[in-house]
DNA sequence: TTTGTTGCAAAGGGTTTGCAGGAGA
DNA sequence: TCTCCTGCAAACCCTTTGCAACAAA
């Protein structure tokens, strides 16, 4: 479900960079996981040839422009990457696990029409951030 | 508006904590400002006898576990303060010259019944951060 | 007097930078 | 071949910690 509305694999020559394993390790790891994570985690689990780190960090810093990856600070502080596509969505992510969900729609339009009034601003951007708990977690808990 | 909305002074005593110049200086800081500050902003602007940094931060830590300030992300990446109620609310930010509007209501609530639906799973919590231009900047800009 | 707080200085740790070698195209 | 990219190591910088002196109650 959520792999289908994701973009086959992010163009990195159609965006202008160069086509190397270490991005294309990077870019199989947050396609693989359902979760966010930190830049260490995404780089232990590189294939094989372990890059460097500085390596990850400038990589996930041009896939946030390019809106193939999101970062996203929880709750303990702590800055964790997700793959995403660059269309309007948020992040829904249990408490427990960590999984997360990509919620297209958020339905919150009519809402900001109405706090535009009551505030005088003209809104144009927003991030919602939804926290919870997953069936699994549920049913186990 | 916005000031009426906030409580009196935040009461240290109350909160077990003692009254000390540097906390009724970072309070102060707080209140006065219309925008969200970086710790190092606060700590300047705070009266004479300008404290320690870290003072500063052991002191955020408490007044944001009470409710009495918020830490917000920026997207530069930077961790920045503003004072807060400890009701649900949110905060409403201009792009252009920092200044910020607590709303109290985000009318979401019909939205999460929807998406917990659609997605299996109980959200239990949400953070909305607002950007927009405020009245100002609009007619400046 | 008792105990929470502060200030200083040092440690910590995640992130960034410089630069030379290496690999896409 | 020409750039872009990577890896290493060092530099950075924001934040936290340890500890002795201080001050609120």
């Amino acid at each position: 479900m959520a792999d289908s509305a994701f973009p086959a694999t992010p163009s990195l020559r159609a965006a202008g960079m160069r086509q190397t394993p270490q991005r294309e390790g990077i870019l199989r790891v947050l396609q693989d996981s359902d979760r966010p994570l930190t830049v260490e985690e995404i780089w232990e689990r590189m294939p094989e040839r372990r890059s460097g780190l500085p390596t990850v960090y400038r990589n996930l810093e041009r896939f946030v422009q390019e809106g193939w990856a999101e970062s996203i600070l929880g709750s303990d502080q702590v800055m964790r990457f997700v793959r995403c596509d660059s269309r309007h969505h948020h992040h829904l992510q249990c408490e427990r696990c960590g999984r997360t969900a990509e919620v297209d729609a958020c339905g919150l339009e009519a809402s900001l029409r109405h706090l535009e009034e009551l505030s005088g601003f003209t809104i144009t951007r927003h991030q919602l951030l939804l926290f919870g708990l997953c069936r699994a977690c549920r049913a186990g808990a």
